[in-house]
DNA sequence: TATACACTATACCGTTCTGTATACTTTATT
DNA sequence: AATAAAGTATACAGAACGGTATAGTGTATA
């Protein structure tokens, strides 16, 4: 990939972030990368389709930031999606945390027939869906509905770290996992 | 109340939640309304401050509207906290439902400076503690902990349904707050 | 009948928005 | 030395934005 390319997505990602997605121009995207509309619209034809690239780049980043940490730390299955929550501490108190992009997405682009707005809620479905999995393998008989309440605590307590920084709702969120977690695992 | 006046704010409403504030335009709004723009920045001074307005309405209208069921409807304390999430499933699967107004409101304005961010974070604040209020009145003893912990399932199956409509979010989010319920009444 | 008031109609101002057209500069490759 | 590619600089089109100015209409009250 370009240099130039990427400067513009991480400086995209940051502005969407910090000012949101429709009260940032391209104008200011190019002149905080320190480069032109010219360039900008040679790699994305469109300001939604260099949203949707960003979508996809914060998420990806994500999940592997994510992957990377249980696969490394958690040797059984069972160990994974308890140390999930550990993980998503980490991943919400740490200084460089901005939001998740799909949830701020979707409320931007509320229309379910927007691609944004399409998007935000796949990758929404493919993170239960990823917890599922954990779930899954730790024999956990009701795996899906383990992972949508796990799901509802991440994205509340995001959405809760977005509104107030450093509201310490993740620590209560990880406590009401483990219950859960256990009362799954014990039927 | 002028009758016009209130027209303006149920419009904005409904056109913020489905098309989102910074999507719609004030002249959309007063189109949609049958008035004009003169009447609307007689009423309304910016358009923060319609949005002010409609945040504060939504949110009344939704407090008033759960504590009216709540009052009718439980006799005992315990019983108010443990019937809270039938009533909120309630208003999440009402085909008028279309979102949460700070919700969406504090991911449009995601700067924390921003009044109609303060706002929405007042929002969230004022609901946490009125649950707070809840658990208080059951004599659960972390009240604080729990009110926290349900309003993370709130916010997210509110998140989970303004992505997909229908998504029956609501419903595991019951289950995992009576599960966190009656395991704070018994400590 | 005169006054006040709520509201409409419409044109306009200055700014910002996404996206494009044109011409120029720099650098690497052949 | 010639060519191609990448990027810059800048101006502009066309629309939408928030907000205002001005003139006129309809209605109720004194």
């Amino acid at each position: 990939m370009s240099v130039l390319k990427d400067k513009i997505l991480v400086t995209a990602t940051d502005l969407f972030q910090t000012r949101g997605i429709n009260s940032t121009g391209v104008d200011t995207i190019v002149a905080v990368a320190g480069t032109t509309k010219m360039t900008l619209y040679k790699y994305f034809h469109t300001k939604e389709g260099l949203i949707l690239e960003v979508l996809n780049k914060s998420q990806q980043d994500f999940q592997n930031w994510l992957d990377e940490k249980l696969s490394s730390n958690s040797k059984a299955p069972a160990d994974k999606i308890k140390q999930l929550f550990d993980f998503i501490e980490e991943w919400i108190t740490s200084p460089s945390f901005l939001g998740m992009g799909f949830i701020k997405a979707s409320a931007e682009f509320p229309n379910e027939e927007n691609p944004i707005h399409q998007l935000s809620s796949k990758q929404s479905r493919e993170f239960r869906q990823y917890i599922s999995k954990l779930a899954t393998e730790a024999q956990i008989k009701d795996a899906d509905g383990l992972a949508l309440q796990l799901s509802l605590l991440f994205e509340g307590a995001v959405q809760a770290e977005q509104m107030k920084r450093g509201s310490g709702a993740i620590k209560y969120a990880k406590k009401a996992a483990k219950l859960l977690i256990d009362g799954a695992i014990n039927n």
